[in-house]
DNA sequence: CATGAATGAGTCTTCATTCAT
DNA sequence: AATGAATGAAGACTCATTCAT
């Protein structure tokens, strides 16, 4: 379980350094889903990766940079993958909201193992001025896309009077409170559920255009 | 800073323990705040409560125990907030609802330092199954409550067809996720207009109702 | 033989702590003499000392610190040495000039074994600002002192022309270069025959007020 | 800065071997005078020699043997400097003398990198045999020749009853004595002040036959 | 009740050495 | 001949826990 997968057979020494350091940040989210941030040791890492005990060092300048740029990885997934599902939505405006709201429940940012280890850097943001600067980034980044469809919507929907930044802000912190209820019942928790549950706030935000199982309207 | 502000004049040898343990638990949550969950030594408590060195093992079984028993103090709090400001709304159903979504936004509970003491927990719920508990705990009875207060508005109001649970699950989570804003964001963030937005979804949810600014119409 | 002698039993707390450094320190000098600088380590000093592994770092705050303040006492106890001599010495110049050269030869200072540590902190100095003032200081309160004790004689003896200066930097070098042997060749060496030798050039030096052997003459 | 000058441009394979192996001991002396002896590692060492990092392995059986053969370039650099200036002063045995004690004055050994190395190894004699050995045979060699001359200049000078051993002993001492003052107080240290420190005492030994100013007299 | 010295297991980190390329 | 990734042993330091006072 702790085993990385193989992505694919190493080629030349350049690329062997990169493909390391993508094993150990994998075993990292591993281990932090499994034991805990604060559980967490070096020798877990290492041997959940099936390497020697001073390999983390040798490839990261400190346990704290790889925890870093473990969290680093994990933000870039998490853009990648509601800016994908942006792109693919095309470009309808109900379209693309939907489908933003959609990609956080997608499974592969919305299971447990992943969602545990964004709690655990949460968790540690406070005290941590680089995890917070890198959670703050992902929230604003992904903040400003979900404004810019809502504002759109509302103004093309005429929708007047809803504050769109409102909106915005809700719906993020909607699905953001839906993955806790994955993280602390995980066996109530139903993704499907969870992006229904999501959808079911947005048609009661955007009555005219979202239906209440998530379609677009008209 | 760290100091733990005196409740009063201990009295009996019992009360003495208590208020001793009390202590220790107020310093466990400035700890956490300040320090992070991974980084908070039975040293930092002791310190913070301005006590010796071996005080905490001395009055808890380890530390593992005092941590418990913080989480639990912080969901007896949590718990007792929403409680009574039920209890202070009275009958109407409407009133009932609004007034434990307002109450997860009053500076008892909604502050910064309180909600970084529960993600620190929610952080490490995932590995450590006592955590684990008592946050699905906090969760039960508050969805459950919420739940009833829906359904109830729900039969009452005439809006057949909207499932009460996923209302239920969608407020909770909403609120959940507008404390991480002001964990991430706590320059941007602001506890009325979170509150603000929180009463936005209602009222959307239930037009007739609530008003976008939380009133109870009618 | 890495066992340190036990002062006396320590009576309060508060004496407790400074035996135990003191322990500590020995212990320190000990193991130095015996394995060198760079391969002392934290444990060595706990074993010699007869006590646990994590005790050094609970009495200084760094292994840094405990080798400061090792070289710290060594110094300390250098200076003492001399001075008491000086004090002993009473008012004649060259009296006193004696007394501090064969202060240089006393058992106390001029032992293998404290040489040799001696020997490992001026070969760590240069790249150790904090070794280096405190060697710095060592040698300057001596210098300060034979100097003055040199240039009262040429003033008194009539030795003018003589740089008082020079001879008093030529003595201090005389006996550290003399240390040397007994570091280098302990079966050659012979603490008597190396006072002789430093009064033998001091002779030379105040032919009319020292002889060969060491006495003040008139 | 710790590039190493490029002696000569390397021809056959053997030159190659032992010009790589010349370039680790100068890198090792830059190293140790930088950082001290303890914090020397080789990969200083292959750094300081613009090299891989394997390399000292490869050239050398161990870093212990490294820094064998490093003392080992010391102690004969350092012999080959004075048995020059010996053979260059050619027959008379006072020039000879005066020729041997400037020798350690010769900015090629009296440098504080230099000195600052001699005093690493022998910080570190006492407890490793092949390095004591060493510095003893740089000893032994330097004082035989230097009690050689003191004897025959004893004779011919008509120093009756002058013990030859201990002012060959005594100058030795002088001059690494002096040594340390350029390594512990290198602002206020002069080479031609040191030299003429050592020619002062040595005038006062031999008065009839060196001026204090170490010229040779008659 | 409370203190704080002491313990020792555990963690991060460094680094000499090896070895496939 | 040289590289540099990898190893694993060892060391400094931390800290929960114990216990004599």
């Amino acid at each position: 379980m702790a085993m990385v997968r193989t992505r694919e057979v190493p080629k030349s020494r350049a690329a062997t350094r990169e493909f390391r350091k993508q094993q150990l940040i994998d075993s990292t989210i591993d281990s932090i889903a499994k034991r805990g941030f604060s559980e967490t040791t070096l020798a877990d890492v290492a041997d959940g990766a099936g390497l020697s005990r001073g390999i983390v060092n040798f490839h990261f300048q400190s346990k704290e940079q790889l925890l870093v740029e473990t969290l680093q990885m994990l933000a870039d997934e998490y853009r990648e993958v509601w800016q994908k599902a942006l792109a693919k939505a095309g470009e309808g405006t109900v379209k693309r909201l939907l489908a933003m709201v959609a990609a956080d429940f997608e499974p592969a940012v919305c299971n447990r193992k992943k969602i545990a280890v964004w709690y655990a850097f949460w968790g540690e943001a406070k005290s941590r001025p680089t995890y917070m600067k890198l959670c703050a980034d992902r929230d604003t980044v992904y903040a400003d896309s979900m404004l810019a469809v809502c504002r759109q919507l509302i103004q093309e929907g005429g929708y007047e009077g809803l504050d769109a930044a409102m909106v915005a802000q809700g719906m993020a912190a909607l699905t953001d409170g839906l993955w806790l209820d994955c993280l602390v019942d995980p066996k109530g928790f139903d993704r499907d559920r969870a992006r229904a549950t999501a959808f079911l706030f947005l048609s009661a935000i955007f009555p005219r255009h979202v239906t209440p199982d998530g379609k677009a309207k008209g």
